[in-house]
DNA sequence: AGCACGCCGACT
DNA sequence: GTCGGCGTGCTC
């Protein structure tokens, strides 16, 4: 009986197809690439299971080629690729396509690599290298770092060129690397937290648990990470460490590269043949400690033993398009298929991961000290109803910062720009008004005509001419003061330097950088910027932050608004302050008394996060329901409304709860109306089965451009 | 995704 | 007549 082979090709299509192994001396393997004739093309596909019988009615082609006999995709990767093609409902060949770096899918063969190893002949030596500047800085750089990979020359911008000129001058020599993973010792003690925090990972390697770190920067959490590493790397097993997209620095990979020698670095930033080498290195089992962003999930290991992800909470570890995945819950799902742990850190850590910890799925280990650095500061709320701002600020605020400027310290005025969708409100009482069917804030819109939205239900609202409450004819729309900031700012004080940082003008990460190192000297400046603020260094002669636009975040009308705003201001109040002077934080807002604020200032985080799961649960929203989000988009805005509608009619009789369809927050892109319909369930079964009823038909799912978004992050 | 097949309008 | 528009369906 003949091998038929069921073959997953990477197009947008839905399921495997039959293949036939012609050749009866040679049994075909689950997990590797062949080449097979597809329609009128020769295309990749990689071979997911076998059986000796087809229900295919036609005759059966054959592989033109096998690519590899051992495996690219061990079991564990077999059963993920189909649990995210049901999971997220995305087609299992366009799973494939995601998951498989570009040159993989292109066939190329994974081989043993041959990265070399530089190194001087006679660093002792000195040498007039004339005219052969390029050279002469490489040379330099070489003797400088004793023993360098061709990544790392790659990565110092030095040409092939001029190391082969070199080694022909019998300057330099090269040979193969052999990764080695020698530890390094930390250099100071562990804390009593951190032991116990390690012990626990250790104790329970090579089973499966979720552990997390919940610690403020500068706590240790990657030391947590370097010690249980360093018992992976020990019973030679291979290791993984996620850091979100703008983490990954190479200071980030150096800090793994001086603790263990060698660290291989994934990273999209990359061209298609370098992941590949890298990827190829993961495959062979001779990279074994990796760090990478949200596509290393996928990496095909042999012998994974631990994931790591830092900064759990961050939002890059989710993607936005085509199958939209979440790295984090990827991680946890690749741990539970290999029986292996997985540890999440953070200093602000997602609400589900709370909730997780709370319900005692995960386990959770805390580290409060920070070793010499200092304590959280103080959180502090201004009330401002009545008041007059100046460029979006209030007075109390600007003379707080005059004084800690006297006192030569530095300010920290954070723009959150998170929740963008603004929303109305009085401002002398702090009234807003919300939608009667769905509990969340209404959207103002001033085109095309004025009036509040409800994001959710679609249902619409006249504005107002006065507050219901105090009867204020004073009604202002919040979210959009803060342009004028810098500029007031730089006008009030004159003679003390004002650094913006922004994406426009901090493009680069060196800029970032020295902006920090200059800021680590004591000098009066203020810092004004937004998201960018949380990552960077820390900032210890800041003694004030001043916290803008709090309200557009915890007033959005995106339910997750809240708890990403409270993560940034508790991100970047983080970074401020040091041991003999407390910082202070400041947040100005309408709305003093709303549980959000209080319970962030009175009990800090974790009062916060006890707040949110509470208005979570009561309002019926994830990680207490379940959810997906369905996007349509067309050129005909009816058409498109029309096709949410019919789904939205279709699931009446099933147990979820439908919103919608009303137009995303974004309405219109390149003239295509989107309009979008959330499903809710109390059951995760639920969800998926509505799911599946819809999912199937890929002609209307193409004809409507249907996008499914299962646990979105963004309702946007 | 690609590509063919096919059923309608307007052109050398 | 037939060239080409893109809606629909299929790829083992």
């Amino acid at each position: 009986m003949p091998q038929v082979l069921q073959v997953a090709i990477p197009r947008p299509v839905g399921t495997t197809y039959d293949y036939v192994n012609a050749d009866s001396q040679l049994k075909v393997p689950v997990g590797v690439r062949v080449m097979v004739p597809f329609g009128h093309v020769r295309t990749v596909g990689v071979v997911l299971g076998q059986s000796e019988h087809t229900s295919y009615s036609g005759t059966l082609k054959t592989p033109s080629k096998y690519i590899e006999y051992e495996p690219i995709l061990l079991p564990d990767m077999i059963e993920l690729v189909k649990w995210l093609s049901s999971y997220y409902h995305y087609p299992l060949g366009a799973v494939l396509e995601v998951i498989l770096p570009t040159e993989a899918m292109r066939g190329r063969p994974v081989m043993a690599q041959n990265e070399l190893l530089w190194s001087c002949v006679d660093p002792e030596s000195t040498r007039d290298f004339k005219r052969a500047h390029r050279q002469q800085e490489c040379w330099y750089f070489v003797k400088q770092h004793g023993r360098v990979s061709d990544t790392q020359l790659r990565q110092a911008n030095i040409e092939k060129s001029v190391l082969k000129a070199l080694e022909k001058k019998g300057l330099l020599e090269s040979k193969k690397l052999q990764r080695e993973y020698i530890y390094k010792p930390a250099e100071y003690e562990l804390s009593k937290e951190q032991t116990t925090a390690v012990r626990f990972i250790e104790d329970n390697l090579g089973k499966f648990h979720v552990h997390v770190l919940d610690g403020v920067t500068g706590s240790g959490k990657t030391e947590v990470y370097i010690q249980a590493i360093k018992k992976v790397l020990a019973k030679g097993q291979q290791v993984l460490v996620l850091v979100p997209e703008i983490g990954l620095t190479p200071q980030t990979a150096n800090v793994f590269q001086s603790r263990f020698g060698h660290v291989d670095v994934l990273h999209s930033m990359r061209t298609n043949v370098q992941r590949f080498d890298v990827w190829s290195r993961v495959v062979t089992g001779e990279a074994r400690l990796v760090i990478g962003t949200r596509s290393a999930i996928f990496a095909p290991f042999r012998n994974l033993g631990l994931i790591v992800v830092d900064e759990e909470h961050d939002s890059s570890y989710k993607q936005i398009e085509s199958l939209r995945y979440s790295a984090r819950d990827v991680a946890i799902m690749r741990a539970k298929l290999l029986e292996i742990p997985c540890v999440l850190g953070s200093a602000t850590l997602s609400l589900e991961t709370v909730a997780n910890c709370r319900e005692g799925r995960f386990q959770l280990s805390k580290l409060t000290h920070r070793p010499g650095t200092a304590q959280m500061p103080d959180f502090n709320i201004l009330d401002i109803k009545g008041e007059i701002l100046q460029g979006g600020i209030a007075p109390k605020l600007l003379n707080l910062i005059s004084q800690h400027l006297e006192a030569n310290n530095q300010v920290l005025v954070l723009l959150n720009r998170r929740g963008y969708a603004t929303s109305l409100i009085c401002h002398s009482c702090g009234w807003r008004k919300r939608c009667d069917a769905c509990d969340v804030m209404l959207t103002f819109h001033e085109v095309p005509e004025r009036i509040l939205r409800c994001h959710y239900c679609e249902k619409r609202y006249a504005i107002p001419d006065e507050c219901p409450d105090c009867s204020s004819t004073n009604l202002v729309h919040i979210g959009t003061a803060t342009q004028k900031t810098e500029e007031v700012l730089k006008e009030h004080f004159e003679n003390v330097p004002v650094h913006r940082v922004d994406r426009d003008v901090i493009n680069t990460q060196p800029k970032l950088a020295r902006l920090f190192v200059d800021l680590q000297n004591p000098s009066r400046s203020i810092l004004i910027g937004t998201q960018m603020l949380a990552k960077g260094h820390h900032l210890p002669h800041v003694t004030l932050v001043v916290v803008l636009g709090a309200d557009s975040g915890f007033l959005s009308s995106d339910f997750r608004a809240p708890e990403r705003t409270a993560q940034l201001i508790v991100q970047v109040a983080g970074r401020a302050g040091r041991a003999e002077k407390r910082g202070e934080v400041w947040i100005q807002t309408y709305d003093p008394d709303h549980p959000h604020l209080t319970s962030l200032s009175e009990k800090g985080y974790p009062g916060f996060m006890d707040t949110e799961l509470m208005l979570r649960k009561d309002a019926g929203f994830p990680p207490y329901r379940y959810l997906a989000l369905l996007r349509s988009e067309n050129v005909n805005a009816e058409e498109a409304e029309l096709f949410l509608r019919s789904i939205a009619e279709s699931l009446v009789s099933r147990p979820v709860t439908v919103l919608g369809p009303a137009p995303s927050p974004v309405s219109r892109v390149s003239n295509r109306w989107r309009f979008q319909l959330a499903i809710l369930a109390e059951h995760r079964k639920q969800l998926h089965d509505a799911l599946d009823t819809l999912s199937v038909d890929t002609k209307t799912r193409r004809n409507y451009r249907l996008s499914i978004d299962v646990d979105p992050l963004d309702m946007a």
